[in-house]
RNA sequence: GCCGCUGUGGUGGAAUGGCAGACACAAAGGACUUAAAAUCCUUCGCACGAAAGUGUGUACCGGUUCAAGUCCGGUCAGCGGCACCA
């Protein structure tokens, strides 16, 4: 036979793939569906990395083994390409956005076809092309119709220096990641959506789906439930002005000694003339500002505040006044912006309290608080000190308290999320716009014809005139005053009011990038829908989704976001089930040959699309697989590919050995049924690494064997085929098989899978002193009877008492002695 | 800091609580070759030993068990996410 001339092959098959549209997949009722989602990629300048063959063919081969099994296949591919690195690079280069996506698109597309994976190329989708985000603007309609969608005031990242928000990603230590520039936090007017609506079906959900517990773990933690209560304390200033707080342990209250207020509460401006240090208060607050929730929050930094002088609070248990503090951990966004402190059992209140020299109390005996807070996740532990809730434990002490503060009207009780609302809006060109108008005079004269109050003067564009599309123009630079730069357009912002005919100015933020992929894969089961964003028959053909596969770092933002769009929809009649994902698995991530992240900086980047031209897709494809457990992080080593590209040269000279025959030799059959039987499960369970393995160690044993006939040859080609389609199709085609990608997987006989010997190994206490050979299946008094004839066992037992024998069948016999 | 995950030869990694290191990479020795590449064969955790073998070994400390890489408690180290990167 010829040389395996990978090149040509690999051409000749994603020539003939495309031709014959062979994975376009069309409604076909007579057929149970499958579909199969990878996470689209971010078209970046750099091309597919190293990571991105890893999920597509992990999925492509469970997507080619389901065509084999019969099923209707969808298996699509598109864009995500609305996005921070396009704009920046856009504004560097001075290209547009639009041109640089278009090159970038074209580099994937090209470099997606030369590993052969099977996707629908038919249903491509393109978040930034107009025809697609006319629906996402849509959707963001249906939100604001249904009044999730509002307005609020909210803190962005702003380069005094650059003069521009920047996302979270660009400060670097309070710094500007390029001009090194001070940021501040700078608030800002921002479109809102009320994920927080939907935190408890979020969390309901996951129940009805195949997650692994690792994802369903960070989701239910991202949303973060507790119950507890919300506490009225009142204030020195009057009875208005009491100060409402949540805790989760409002068991606790009687070890109340202080409370703190976040530094934006509005009771620090409302009581600035009570306040004899609100220089100083305000002076803590701007300091705070500058600082992100997540270095507010670190519990190993210095606790700082300022105590209010002039205004204290009423600890309503114990009726003692205490004092307010403001400090820089206490968060606006969570609870009510307020604490009740309780240094006794909190250690963030510890420190703080030691810091500012605040009585700590004891109210759960069990701890040390002379050395630190005795916080408590169980339920255990007994009250003190605490009137009439003493000797109660924990659990009735909460119910207690809680019906206490209820019936004095002081308080009740209250479930909380950590998860926050979602913040909608960017000042940044490439986006969608955000299809509102702002009208003033509606905004005067109030209505009547469903403007909720949030929005008031926030007018939706008519659908009809959707998409709204991005104006075409040649600066997109950032503005120096933070709006977007679409504010600079007067052509784009000045429009008449779809209600009243006035006046009116759109919006001129856009959407974040996380829109168009909150919805994607309802679109590929009907992408050139013009009238709907997607058709019932499609809906209830494709949807949900079978099997999605992503990285865990989308676990807790992609995945939850689009969760919710989907539960929306759900709500309003737009889908046909609550839930989108039936299956979700999480690859690891692929880590450059030194063992850290790839990236461009650190330079040790692996570009695949020159390994594919050294070594072809199939063993690029091969080792990727191989290169360890799918869902757990793996170290590139780029001199793995030979052992992959060494096999499929093996397997291509295989053509050699061949002999007649339509039946497995007697010789191979058992291995091959459990070579079958093998790579069948293992694709199901993402052991990828040890499927290829497996059939390895087949041709391994066919080589030893000398030769492999024409049954056995198919066989092997079929369960290949998934995971090196080229050289398997090339095969299958030139035996005269016909089409690989036609043929149905192979089955196999569970007794044909049993070996007839079996090894056991003969333990005395635990160690292994010998082993002998029995046939398999073999009972408990003949593996027992087989180690006491056994030489060594006798010597090893002779005079000692037996304790205790244990036998497991197949594996081993263990016999205890004193 | 919080949440999630990981830790096994020179390397990537295998192992329903039951023979640790499957399958590969690298390395060393050999065959073929004028030579090189490719291919094929052999060896390959560590220690002692010529070998047979004996002991030891899955980050560290402790526990459960007849039996622990695997389960439990603790420690250390690394990775991912932390809400405007996607």
């Amino acid at each position: 036979m010829d040389k395996y001339d990978f090149n040509a092959i690999e051409k000749k098959w994603q020539k003939y793939w495309e031709e014959n549209k062979t994975f376009h997949a069309e409604i076909d009722k007579s057929k149970p569906k499958f579909y199969a989602l990878i996470e689209f990629p971010y078209p970046s300048g750099q091309g597919l990395h190293a990571g991105h063959p890893r999920p597509y063919t992990a999925m492509d081969i469970i997507a080619r083994k389901r065509r084999m099994q019969g099923y209707n296949v969808l298996f699509p591919i598109g864009w995500d390409a609305f996005g921070l690195p396009t704009e920046n690079f856009a504004i560097q280069n001075k290209i547009h956005p639009k041109t640089v996506t278009k090159n970038n698109v074209a580099k994937f597309t090209q470099q997606c076809k030369s590993f052969g994976w099977s996707f629908d190329w038919e249903r491509e989708i393109d978040t930034t092309d107009p025809n697609y985000y006319k629906w996402t603007q849509w959707l963001f309609l249906q939100f604001f119709k249904a009044g999730l969608a509002y307005k609020k005031e909210m803190a962005v990242n702003w380069c005094t220096m650059c003069k521009v928000v920047l996302a979270n990603e660009e400060v670097v230590s309070g710094a500007c990641e390029r001009c090194h520039g001070e940021v501040v936090r700078k608030v800002k007017s921002q479109w809102m959506l009320k994920i927080t609506e939907f935190a408890q079906e979020l969390i309901d959900g996951l129940e009805d789906v195949d997650y692994p517990d690792r994802i369903v773990h960070s989701q239910i933690n991202w949303i973060g439930k507790s119950t507890g209560a919300e506490v009225d304390f009142a204030t020195t200033v009057g009875d208005n002005d009491v100060l409402r707080v949540y805790t989760t342990r409002p068991d606790t209250l009687f070890g109340s000694t202080y409370m703190v207020i976040a530094p934006e509460h509005p009771y620090v401006e409302k009581w600035a003339d009570k306040l004899s240090n609100i220089d100083e208060i305000r002076d803590y607050a701007a300091k705070a500002a500058r600082k992100s929730d997540f270095e507010r929050s670190e519990i190993a930094k210095e606790k700082s505040g300022v105590k209010l002088i002039g205004v204290s609070a009423v600890n309503p248990a114990t009726g003692k006044e205490i004092p307010i503090f403001v400090s820089d951990y206490v968060l606006t966004g969570y609870g009510t912006g307020a604490i009740m402190a309780v240094p006794g059992h909190d250690q963030r209140d510890w420190e703080f309290a030691k810091k500012f020299g605040l009585p700590i109390i004891e109210v759960v005996k069990g701890g040390d608080i002379e050395k630190e807070a005795y916080e408590l996740d169980t339920d255990e532990g007994v009250m003190v000190n605490s009137g009439f809730l003493n000797n109660l434990g924990v659990p009735e002490a909460k119910v207690k308290i809680t019906q206490w503060l209820s019936e004095n009207k002081l308080g009740e009780k209250k479930t909380n999320y950590k998860l926050r609302d979602w913040v909608f809006s960017r000042q940044r060109y490439w986006g969608e716009p955000i299809p509102v108008v702002f009208c003033e005079s509606c905004a005067e004269s109030p209505r009547s014809d469903g403007v909720r109050p949030e929005a008031l003067g926030w007018i939706a564009v008519p659908e009809s005139e959707l998409p709204l599309m991005l104006p075409e123009v040649e600066n997109y630079m950032p503005t120096d005053n933070g709006e977007s730069p679409l504010s600079t357009l007067e052509s784009f912002i000045n429009t008449t009011c779809p209600v009243c005919g006035g006046p009116a100015k759109r919006e001129t933020d856009t959407m974040p990038q996380w829109a168009g992929s909150s919805w994607y894969y309802l679109r590929y089961a009907d992408p050139h829908n013009d009238k709907e964003f997607i058709s019932n028959e499609a809906l209830e053909y494709w949807l949900p989704v079978d099997w999605y596969n992503g990285g865990m770092e989308h676990t807790t933002l992609h995945l939850l976001y689009s969760r919710f769009w989907h539960k929306f929809l759900f709500g309003i009649d737009k889908v046909n089930t609550p839930e989108p994902y039936l299956k979700r698995t999480a690859h690891g991530m692929i880590l450059g040959e030194d063992g850290e992240k790839m990236s461009k900086s650190r330079g040790n980047t692996v570009d695949p699309n020159v390994l594919v031209a050294q070594s072809g897709a199939d063993s690029v494809r091969l080792y990727e697989m191989f290169i360890g457990d799918f869902e757990k992080t793996a170290t590139w080593n780029t001199q793995g590919i030979k052992g992959c590209k060494r096999f499929l040269d093996r397997v291509w000279a295989l053509g050699d050995m061949l002999v007649d025959g339509d039946e497995f030799s007697e010789k191979l059959a058992g291995s091959i049924h459990r070579t079958i039987k093998k790579v069948g499960e293992d694709i199901e369970e993402l052991k990828f690494n040890t499927a290829i393995a497996a059939m390895m160690a087949l041709a391994n044993e066919i080589y030893a064997a000398g030769e492999i006939n024409r049954a056995e040859l198919r066989t092997l080609l079929v369960l290949l085929s998934p995971f090196a389609p080229h050289l398997a199709s090339e095969m299958f085609e030139s035996f005269g098989f016909g089409l690989v990608h036609e043929q149905e997987w192979a089955d196999f006989d569970p007794e044909l899978c049993t070996f007839d010997e079996v090894e056991i190994v003969l333990q005395i206490n635990g160690r292994i002193k010998d082993r002998i050979v029995v046939r398999s299946g073999a009972d408990r008094n003949t593996l027992l009877a087989a180690a006491k004839a056994n030489d060594i066992i006798n010597a090893a037992i002779a005079g000692k008492e037996i304790v205790k024998e244990i036998i497991v069948t197949d594996k081993l016999v263990n016999i205890v002695v004193k």
